[in-house]
RNA sequence: GAGCCAUUAGCUCAGUUGGAAGAGCACCUGACUUUUAAUCAGGGUGUCCCAGGUUCGAGCCCUGGAUGGCUCACCA
């Protein structure tokens, strides 16, 4: 026997495999044939008690006893005990069994029993490897912990850490409810393009790339807004889209460059009926996942029974910056008061941008919630309609649950002369340096010229719902493979 | 982009004042037919993130860099 190249799992994995082959072992097998789960097992043991079954799983931890061995194999759903005696298997398959190595996945088939200290366990008749792990798992006991690894290599972190994949599971539940909710009353879901001749729908950064035939350059979209309003003036009256966008911006806890929204427009309502769906569908979801609508969010409470709290947007400005803005009337005044309170301002700043930026700066992580701030400044809201008493501000809203804006909604803009007016005022800022500024977008002005009628939009983000419901603190525990710089 | 912190064995981590690189699990050798963080006997398997520097001597001190985390900035 050739020694171990010393200090290598690696290697030493890499032999047993070419012993096994050599022993005419296939060390990547066929699928198996199988009856059960683990969890079907576990669950159904009276029935199955003493009757048998086939199952695979990943060896995940053994305690060998000379000629007989427990081990524990894991799929999907979790973990099971099997019992291999050499009188049993046979001469040959034990000593198969003995070349295998934690991580190695194997299909067995057995009787059901319960040992003396009451395990439910399979006494393995006979066994099959299916594949050879070359790489040694994370140790048993802590798991895989660092942070790093566990969202470049993923695949490990769902191997080892149950709570991993318990946040996954229970992304896709989210999203199930989620599609069932608005399915169930009768919108319509559709799929609009991912790229981009104009990238509109939100302030943001976009990506940009390049389509070689049509020579362009082309978008990842910021937003599905703008294509879906196109729907809706086409006649679909209730649509939403769940999707990716993608914003070429900071990465933090609470931002990726590609994460999941989910936007809805219905014809004929406005943002009070966003409201209604928003805390309907969020409550909802939360009380068909975790049983309750009262959750809780990094060990503090969140009671997500509707109704959710009102709260005008000047008012919780004068609440929580204590700046009254119902008492600042102009431009001038109110850089003034920005100034007094370290909010840089240039000449231009407008007071509706300023009451924006002291709700942003100074409110929205206090806002706990969950809590609707609503009629937004007219000049950070350049696709809301404008409140009909006042055209100074929109009827847009914002939910906010634990100091994150999950939720963005308007009563949505139909008036095309008015649209236009605002993208130009857009574009000029876009000119002026603000790449963030909207682009103009000709055709969806031509779309409201058409007509679109009177509609409520609704815009959530996933990821960050996602987050509450899970606990989690990063929007990368909620993301399969978070964007990461690489490594090399 | 800035500040702070982290990076040591496959994994989780210790490493004192600058003086011969450690533990547990995993792994390797052997024993063991109801164990379960199995046990028992033996074995340390390492680019101390990278590149320089100071020093008789650097995991530790200094400079620069990489990646990650947190905070801030940025950002619907």
């Amino acid at each position: 026997m050739v020694a171990e190249q010393a200090g290598d799992q690696f290697h030493s994995r890499q032999n047993k495999l070419a012993e096994l082959r050599e022993d005419g072992w296939a060390p990547y097998g066929d699928k198996y044939r199988v009856t059960h789960s683990s969890r079907q097992i576990l669950n159904d043991f009276e029935m199955l008690e003493g009757s048998g079954v086939s199952f695979f799983g990943r060896l995940m931890t053994r305690r060998d006893h000379g000629k007989a061995s427990f081990a524990h194999l894991q799929d999907e759903n979790g973990q099971i005990q099997i019992y291999l005696r050499e009188d049993r298997v046979g001469h040959n398959e034990y000593g198969l069994y003995q070349k295998l190595d934690i991580g190695d996945i194997i299909g067995v088939t057995g009787e059901v029993f319960k040992t003396r200290k009451g395990e439910i366990t399979v006494n393995v008749s006979s066994f099959k490897l299916l594949t050879k792990a070359l790489r040694p798992l994370p140790e048993k006991w802590h798991g895989l912990k660092d942070i790093e690894m566990r969202y470049r290599q993923r695949y490990i972190d769902l191997m080892v850490n149950p709570e991993s994949r318990r946040v996954f599971t229970l992304r896709s539940k989210v999203i199930q409810k989620m599609r069932d909710f608005l399915t169930d009353r009768g919108f319509l879901e559709v799929e609009t393009p991912v790229m981009h001749t104009v990238a509109g729908g939100a302030t943001a950064r976009p990506f940009v790339t390049y389509h070689n035939t049509l020579d362009i350059e082309l978008y990842l979209r910021i937003a599905t807004e703008l294509h879906l309003k196109r729907l809706v003036v086409g006649g679909f009256e209730k649509v939403f889209e769940l999707g990716r966008i993608f914003r070429n911006e900071g990465i933090s806890t609470n931002h990726n460059p590609e994460f999941t929204s989910v936007e809805i427009y219905q014809a004929n309502a406005d943002y009070e009926d966003m409201m209604s769906i928003t805390e309907e569908m969020v409550s909802s979801i939360a009380r068909d996942i975790l049983g309750s609508t009262i959750i809780n969010y990094q060990g503090k409470e969140l009671d997500l029974t509707p109704p959710w709290p009102r709260k005008y947007l000047i008012d919780t400005v004068k609440e929580l910056a204590l700046v009254d803005f119902s008492q600042i009337n102009d431009d001038v005044s109110a850089r003034q008061v920005a100034a007094e309170h370290g909010i840089e301002v240039e000449k231009t700043t407008t007071r509706g941008e300023i009451i924006f930026a002291f709700f942003e700066e100074m409110c929205e992580k206090k806002l706990w919630g969950p809590v609707f701030v609503k009629d937004y400044p007219v000049e950070v809201s350049p696709l809301a309609r404008r409140c009909t008493h006042n055209p100074d501000f929109t009827n847009r809203f914002e939910a906010f649950l634990a100091g994150k804006e999950i939720a963005n909604a308007f009563t949505e803009l139909i008036d095309p002369l008015d649209q236009r007016e605002r993208f130009e005022q857009q574009v000029s800022q876009r000119l002026a340096g603000d790449d963030e500024a909207h682009m103009m977008d000709k055709d969806f002005i031509t779309a409201l010229e058409y007509g679109m009628p009177p509609t409520g939009g609704l815009g959530i983000g996933v990821d960050r719902l996602v987050m509450l419901l899970t606990d989690s603190p990063s929007i990368r525990d909620v993301i399969l493979f978070p964007t990461m710089k690489p490594k090399e």
